[in-house]
RNA sequence: GGAAUCGUAGCUCAGUUGGUUUAGAGCAUCGCCUUGACAGGGCGGGGGUCGUAGGUUCGAGUCCUAUCGGUUCCA
């Protein structure tokens, strides 16, 4: 009934003659056109196609190609409608009469053969419903002339992308964009702000009242109940692209707009954050937003996107219930750097065969990514744990001093970075970062340097000075801050139990550390007394020693102090070290290393394979010579020295002549073997 | 088809304008130590010619070109 054509492929040859005569629709009793269009395939069916542009998509367009009628048959409630021009089947459900139909085709005597095919019907999502193409009125919004500000205003950086790639992606988008229909068939959702006269004219206003009030200016005489709005919805992007400007209140508006960082996924970069700044030009002729920081998306082990109709994300309360959730957010975080997608590494369904899933559903999830972050969370709660256990002597004073200005030192400069880091929202790295702070710097490092030992007659620790301690609590007070925004749980409640804390009083209230000067000098001291340390553990390793065999350790360098007083107790815990005393050349039954020029013996009451020592003297001695012939042939580059940056040539030099120190050194105490 | 992005240690990835050592981390692996904060803690080892081939440069994992491979997006 709402055909209003039949057409054939022109290379047809059984209907190449017929094409521009006319046909009678049957029972409609209707002359339609025979149209010829390459759209029809000729070995499909008989090669002649009904055309309804009303009720098809594909015939829509063959029907505006040919300037054909359209004769909309089915009404709002998907009976046959007044325009399907049959009496007897105007009012009756479109499902009964298509198979009235057929029957009155057959009483005819015009149906020459049934036939069954599989037809592609389109279903409601949520209801089944049997879903017909029909024309309607729909509201569209003319996007070319909105979107220049947001397409200029991304790509000279007024508003900053992280990472700044999305830039691309986001102008192939906005210059190829189309007219974007607003209109949604749906009952949920803000109603379009249209307003329809009985006449068909129409009004647009914030509320009824005012629409009421305009309608009235174009008919004097309309009632109220004659005012119709719009039935359909806004598409929910429609709806939200408001957003930073919705949700404030008139005076947070002005207060807050534009806002600072609006963090979301890529893969809503045209959906979402493109008309948000679209919406924010137009409306406030202002961004919505300073940055936008681009996640990763959570994948699979197959980098598939988690999703509900694949069934592969874990459940993430038995995540929770296993690692925490501090520990799932850190092992997240920290393995996802900006805009990078994170593999998640739990199981994944063997397939999507729902018994599959179902198993897979009752597996217990397991992930090192989230068990890095409970055993980081775990960590916190030990070191914390030992700090409190601690009994203060006020009689005592500090045991090791250095340690205290050390961290200091260490922890301004590791807020510095953090703050860069921020600054460059390098959120995976400024994670890591605190982590290497808490667990290498401050728990294996200052902890050790400063843990009264133990008393094993009284079995329990040795009280500590009440400077030290103090000390140590306002680190963990400092550290705690600085992890919060990452592991807010943990950090909370270590935070509570540092000090006397006030009702309300919360560590998600209080101020962010800031970084301030540090002693770098100092910073630099202690590296190389941790390369020391470190030497006399390779020794202690490779000897297979006990950690309670107490060495001594003797040492040739200029800045005696920093050996014997300054740092001595710290290398006496970390190294189980007993005496450090000067000396000018090698003691009997001593092993040796160099560390920043400076010699190091470390005499051993066991027998030492002297053959081996050598070897492996020499293997460093190859290994500096490597390094020296490559500084020497840059510099025996005239071009490089006279390109190169000065300061990158006198690092060159310097390091050079280290080199040469040191492998002097190291001969030299070859030669002594 | 168009576009983007990636290819670095067994795995997952860092490596910020090209120049601090002959490339780092976590996990995995191996060895030793550890009975007093740590429910797998400590110390260390092995493991990479930075996809391939050219080019620019005094100098390239880092820039350019080509090529191979992977991934993603395309309303």
């Amino acid at each position: 009934m709402g055909d209003t054509a039949v057409c054939v492929n022109p290379n047809d040859e059984r209907y190449k003659h017929l094409v521009g005569k006319k046909v009678i629709v049957p029972i409609a009793n209707r002359e339609v056109p025979i149209i010829a269009d390459e759209y029809v395939s000729i070995d499909f069916g008989t090669g002649a196609l009904k055309i309804t542009p009303a009720h098809d998509i594909n015939d829509y367009e063959i029907g505006k190609k040919h300037n054909l009628e359209v004769i909309d048959t089915i009404a709002d409630d998907g009976t046959m409608a007044v325009a399907c021009g049959i009496e007897k089947y105007i009012g009756k459900d479109r499902f009964v009469v298509r198979k009235t139909i057929a029957k009155d085709l057959e009483e005819a005597g015009l149906l020459l053969k049934t036939e069954d095919y599989t037809n592609q019907v389109g279903t409601s999502e949520r209801t089944g419903a049997v879903i017909e193409p029909k024309l309607s009125e729909q509201w569209f919004l003319k996007m070319k002339d909105l979107c220049q500000p947001a397409l200029e205003n991304v790509l000279n950086d007024n508003i900053q992308f992280h990472p700044p790639s999305f830039k691309n992606m986001y102008k192939a988008w906005i210059e190829n964009i189309q007219d974007w229909n607003i209109s949604r068939q749906l009952w949920w959702g803000h109603r379009i702000p249209a307003y329809y006269l009985p006449d068909g004219r129409l009004v647009v206003a914030k509320s009824f009242d005012e629409a009421y009030a305009k309608a009235k200016a174009l008919d004097p005489q309309l009632a109220p109940d004659q005012l119709r709005q719009d039935e359909d919805v806004l598409d929910t992007w429609a709806s939200s692209w408001l957003w930073p400007i919705s949700v404030f209140s008139k005076e947070e508006l002005d207060y807050y707009y534009p806002t600072n960082v609006l963090v979301t996924g890529f893969d809503i970069i045209f959906f979402w954050v493109m008309r948000m700044i679209i919406a924010g030009y137009e409306l406030k002729q202002e961004k919505p937003f300073r940055h936008v920081y681009f996640t990763g998306m959570v994948r699979d082990k197959l980098r598939r996107k988690m999703s509900k109709s694949l069934g592969n994300s874990p459940d993430v309360f038995k995540l929770m219930d296993k690692y925490s959730t501090d520990g799932m957010r850190y092992g997240i975080m920290a393995s996802s750097a900006a805009g990078n997608d994170i593999i998640f590494d739990t199981e994944v369904p063997k397939s999507q065969k729902p018994e599959d899933i179902e198993a897979f559903e009752k597996l217990e999830p397991e992930s090192k990514i989230c068990e890095t972050g409970r055993n980081f969370a775990n960590k916190i709660w030990n070191a914390f744990r030992l700090v409190k256990s601690w009994e203060v002597d006020n009689q005592l004073a500090p045991a090791n001093p250095v340690a205290m200005v050390w961290f200091e030192a260490k922890l301004q400069e590791v807020l510095a970075e953090v703050a860069t880091q921020f600054e460059q929202f390098r959120l995976s790295e400024a994670i890591t970062n605190i982590y290497k702070l808490i667990w290498d710097e401050f728990c294996a490092r200052y902890l050790e340097m400063i843990k009264p030992d133990y008393d094993a007659e009284a079995k329990k620790s040795q009280p500590i000075d009440p400077k030290t301690y103090e000390a140590t609590l306002s680190f963990l007070d400092v550290l705690m801050r600085l992890l919060h925004p990452f592991m807010p749980f943990i950090t909370e409640e270590v935070w509570q139990n540092l000090a006397e804390r006030q009702p309300g009083e919360s560590i998600c209230t209080s101020p962010f550390p800031k970084a301030q000067s540090f002693d770098s000098q100092l910073i630099a001291e202690a590296d190389g007394i941790f390369e020391v340390i470190q030497q006399i553990n390779n020794i202690r390793n490779a000897k297979k020693l006990k950690k309670s065999l107490v060495l001594d350790l003797y040492f040739n360098a200029q800045d005696k102090a920093l050996y014997e007083t300054k740092f001595a107790p710290t290398i006496q815990k970390l190294a189980g070290v007993g005496n450090i005393q000067w000396a000018d050349k090698k003691p009997e039954g001593a092993v040796t290393f160099l560390v920043k020029n400076a010699e190091f013996f470390v005499p051993l009451t066991a027998e030492i394979d002297l053959e081996e020592e050598k070897a492996k003297i020499r293997k460093e001695i190859e290994y500096l010579q490597g390094f020296k012939e490559s500084e020497l042939k840059k510099l025996s580059n005239e071009k490089f020295v006279a390109n190169a940056k000065p300061e990158v040539v006198a690092s060159s030099r310097q390091k050079l002549a280290d080199a040469e120190a040191k492998i002097k050194t190291l001969e030299e105490s070859l030669g002594s073997l």
